[in-house]
DNA sequence: AATTTATAGTTAAACACATGAATAGTTAAA
DNA sequence: TTTAACTATTCATGTGTTTAACTATAAATT
């Protein structure tokens, strides 16, 4: 890999999550913050789940995540349940409101996305997606190996 | 755009960025926080630069830069100086210990892309860049609408 | 020239998110 | 039964964000 083709990617990377991220909190409803989306997104795309969960799955300890939780709890927008077999496990699910709320910010993402790859040709959408999958399961072994202590390798 | 695909894409959007966070994340120094080390990226990239440069390229507000500048400048990172002619103005540069850390922070990136980017094929690398600088453009293009209160439209 | 308006940056209060250390309560293992 | 392990929470502290009020300086108006 050439200097200068990996400095443009560094570059356009940073660029556009900033962008991206950017844009994505203008369709996401005032009463939510992106971090209380990703973790109802979460929850809907996992059914049940735990603190411990979430917390594994952001890369943050649980007192970030009960925090979290406080706070979109109070506002009514998800419950904790403690399991009755293991009385230490609270499961979270999304209230009624929480269930709209995260409607509402699911469509516009969507729309969001429509607009953005309708720039593109089709096999660009599919060229986009192949690498995500294979960057996706890359990162997770990277995420292993770095909590390990793994030094970073060109693979070959 | 078929809805499944758009599914996709947009759940692989929000794992990529999670994950490429947390393990960009590892890369920076323990003596800055991301969004520090995106500070002096900026400062880097333009030279010499001003808080009300930074707040337009972050989205955010001058206030949050001149926070985020304080910390730097406490730690003798980067350093403020006033435009002679125009004394509203305040410069921020890099001192030579925040050039050191930089640097390093820099090098960890670098043999982190360069390790993701090889167990891509050539092509899919140039794929993702040509992707990428046409996102950039596109992400700027709609946040400016966004700003002006244009809704998303499926570009034909 | 004096007054008004605009610009660059800062401050302070009030949230949200993150870590680390200590703790409570529950379950599993010795 | 004591010990160890696990789930979740609390608290103190630091960071990032917005809003509103403010200082200082420059530019425009009259």
């Amino acid at each position: 890999m050439d200097e200068q083709t990996l400095s443009a990617i560094i570059e356009r990377y940073f660029n556009v999550v900033k962008k991206a991220e950017a844009l994505i909190k203008t369709e996401i409803s005032e009463e939510l913050t992106k971090d209380q989306h990703a973790v109802l997104r979460f929850i809907k795309a996992n059914g049940q789940c735990t603190s411990s969960q979430l917390a594994k799955a952001f890369f943050v300890k649980k007192s970030a995540i009960t925090a979290i939780v406080n706070r979109l709890a109070e506002k009514n927008i998800i419950a904790r349940q403690r399991d009755a077999n293991d009385r230490r496990v609270v499961y979270l699910t999304l209230t009624d409101y929480g269930e709209k709320l995260y409607q509402h910010c699911s469509e516009n993402i969507r729309t969001l996305a429509a607009s953005l790859t309708s720039y593109f040709k089709q096999d660009e959408v599919k060229a986009f997606l192949n690498i995500y999958e294979k960057l996706d399961q890359i990162l997770d072994q990277k995420i292993n190996d770095a909590l390990k202590g793994v030094k970073n390798e060109v693979h070959t």
